[in-house]
This record gives C-alpha cells, sequence and structure tokens, in this order.
DNA sequence: TAAGTTGTGGACGATCCATTCCACAACTGA
DNA sequence: TCAGTTGTGGAATGGATCGTCCACAACTTA
C-alpha cells in the first residue's frame, strides 16, 4: 500500500540487495537507448544486468516505471551538462561558453556512428503523446536548457559580444532549436562534417553589436 | 516465387479488390503516425481499414514492408510539399519564398495539438538505428530537402537579398536544421507562439550584403 | 539460535501479436 | 455454365512478453 523505506543505504535491511543500483540503471539505460521503450524487453534488462525478474519488479516496478526512472535521470544530466558549460563564469567568456556548448553538442552528435541519437529525442518521440510523465519531463527538460541559454545570451550582450537589441529570449529559442535540430538531423543521415559546420554557422550568424 | 502483376488497374483480374489502395495506406498511415511502429498493432490497422488480415498480408505483405511504403510516402510527400513552395519562380522572390516555407513548417508543427510530431522524425528515430531502409529513405529525403534550400538561398543572393559571401550550402544545412529542430522541441512541449517565433528569429538573422 | 523480514532467480500463467491457413466469394475467359 | 484464378474475413497458430509467484537465501533483532 504505502511505500516502504527502500534503500537508505545503511538502514537496516532484512537482506541487503546484492546488486548496485546504479549500474542497474546505467544498463537498463543502454537498452532503452539502443531500442526504444517498446523494443526492449524486461528479460533483455533482467539478462543485462543479471538481476532476476524478481529482483527487478521488486526494486523497479514495472517496465514503465524503470523507463521513467531512467528518462527522467538522462534529463538531468543533460541539464546538468548544459549547466557545467554555461554557468559560473564572467561576462567576457560567455560568448565562449555559448560557443562551447553548441560545438559540443554537435560534436557528440558527428560522433554517435552507432546513430542511437539522445534517449530525449527518441523518448519523447516515441511516447511524449500517450505519457504526461515523459511529455511533462521533457518540456521541462527544454524550459531549463532555454533558460540557461538565455542567461548566457544576457551576459554576451552585456559585454558587448552580441547585439544588446536583440532579444535573448528569442535567441536561446533559435540556439535550443538548433541544438535539437542537429541531433534530429543527425538522425536522419546527414553527415558529421555538415553537423559541425551547422553549429558553426548559427553561432557565426548571432547578431553583432 | 516471383512478384505477380499485382493490380494495374484494368489488367484481368480474377477478383477485384473491394478496397480502394489509397485510402487503406492513409488509414495505415494515421495508425503509424498516432501510435509508431512497435506501438501499432496489424489488427489496429485491420480494424481502421475494414479490411480482413488476409486482404492485408495479400496487398502489402508484412508490417514491416506496409510500414517502408507509408514511411516511403510521407518522405515523397514532405519533398513535395518543399517542392511546391519554394521552385519555380524568379529571384526576386526567392527568400519571400524561403521565409514561406520556414513559417509553414513552424506554423504546422505549431498546430499539432494532438503532438504527433512528423512521421519522418518518428519512424527515424524510433528504426533507422535498425532497419537501412528507413535510415536510407530519411538520408535521401534530408538530402533532397537540403538540395531544394540550397537552390533558393542562391537565387536568393543572385537577387541580392542575402549576402552573397555566404556559403549557401551552409545556410541551407541550417535552415533545415531550424526547420527539423522546430519540430522536435515541439513535440518536446514548447508552446506554439515560441516555435514560431524561432522561425522569424532563423529568418531574420539571414545574412543580409 | 530462533523468528521475522527482505532479496533472489527462475518457472509459470495469461495475454498479446504477427502471420498463416482455409473455406468461401467474386470475378475472367472459354 | 464450368474451370481457373484471385480476393476476403476470420479462426487458428506459434512464439514472444509482461508480470506474478514461490521456494529458498541472507540478513537483523531478540
Amino acid at each position: 500500500m504505502d511505500d516502504r523505506v527502500k534503500n537508505g543505504y545503511g538502514e537496516a535491511m532484512a537482506r541487503p540487495r546484492a546488486f548496485d543500483e546504479r549500474r542497474v540503471l546505467e544498463r537498463a539505460r543502454e537498452q532503452f537507448w539502443a531500442s526504444g521503450y517498446a523494443g526492449t524487453r524486461m528479460d533483455d534488462i533482467a539478462q543485462a544486468t543479471g538481476l532476476g525478474k524478481g529482483s527487478l519488479y521488486g526494486a523497479f516496478g514495472d517496465k514503465g516505471k524503470l523507463f521513467h526512472r531512467v528518462f527522467s535521470e538522462w534529463c538531468t544530466a543533460v541539464v546538468e551538462v548544459a549547466e557545467g558549460r554555461l554557468t559560473g563564469g564572467p561576462d567576457a567568456e560567455a560568448l565562449a561558453r555559448l560557443s562551447g556548448y553548441v560545438r559540443l553538442m554537435a560534436e557528440n552528435t558527428a560522433c554517435d556512428t552507432e546513430r542511437r541519437g539522445c534517449l530525449l529525442a527518441k523518448g519523447a518521440a516515441e511516447l511524449a503523446q500517450q505519457d504526461p510523465t515523459v511529455a511533462g519531463r521533457s518540456a521541462e527538460t527544454m524550459a531549463a536548457l532555454m533558460t540557461l541559454l538565455r542567461t548566457e545570451i544576457s551576459a554576451a550582450q552585456r559585454h558587448g559580444d552580441i547585439d544588446g537589441a536583440a532579444d535573448p529570449e528569442r535567441l536561446a529559442a533559435l540556439l535550443l532549436t538548433v541544438v535539437r535540430g542537429i541531433e534530429a538531423v543527425g538522425k536522419a543521415g546527414v553527415d558529421p562534417q555538415t553537423l559541425r559546420n551547422i553549429a558553426d554557422t548559427a553561432l557565426d550568424l548571432l547578431p553583432r553589436p
């Protein structure tokens, strides 16, 4: 009925878990990432993690809950990468931070030789329409990324690297679209060098004062 | 063993088909569009079209072949829309044609209240990795769109509406990315007005002479 | 050590789904 | 009208897949 205390690392447990939860989630992520939600079987995950079904279901609930968890953690990681690249520096380097971030995203897609794309895009494409949890989490993630970008654009404007007359909100939305678009056309088969060029071109076109 | 002459409209058939092939493909497309490949059942399609399984399999082969057909026709249609909007006009209106096309794509996504997205993006996200046919067709489609955009950009450059020093190939790739990106962030939950703004912002930033 | 609690793994049940099969219908040419 | 051919619908098949169940293991507390 109610949620019991699961595994608080040090809680007194009757029998301790024999697996590392993080490692299991990593493996599960690999599976979902490679094959999508509908395309991966719980048996695959059991196999990949070495867990029996009982443990798997006991620890994570059903397939949907497990996916939600993996998806949500992915979204968190996506935002954290952006935060790591974008926040906390002088205005003088804001434009460089923006360039670095956009180029990094392009490079990631360019190097994705296995064409797995991004779990965020894949999950949203497959499930956002029917699954409110996925839809909500992906919308949240977009909003967070947009805010990060807007903040840096404003900083670059303050320092005079981007035209102060431009609307930072709109530029942020455009950059986000370019980043997500690169991932989309990359999955659709556009070649890696073109992907890198797209990032550079977008950055070149940002309005100067 | 070998392919028989299927239905040449006027061929001498033993028993004529009782269904309109185009209508069946439309219905099948609706299903795949709404639920993805793995998510739609052949029973759903049989139900939606009113066909029995025998007719369905007899006419279209298996689920994979049916999807490939639907997917390929969608890709053709996507390119045709672009051709209709972009080709065949004076250089003086090339920039207007480009603007019209990009705005139309944004508007389509903005109006997609059911959040179905684009079957091209959805299909590529779900299957491009494992299915060479889907991967190839989507890559072809991207290439065709890119060519159409590049041609119009060159035209606009000739007329002096876009800086002649810019590389039309790169600008075309960027515009394609923006168009596909709008569709991606739209599915991820970005609101309609922002989508329209993104299109406008991208067009505003095209380099003037 | 004994009782109680939670984790484990794999067999099992129930369902779902793609595909095939088949008896029959609708047509053609002779 | 009579074969012969192709289309039709739905029952049947075979395999896959989710989630449960259960006997047993590994702990904690008393």
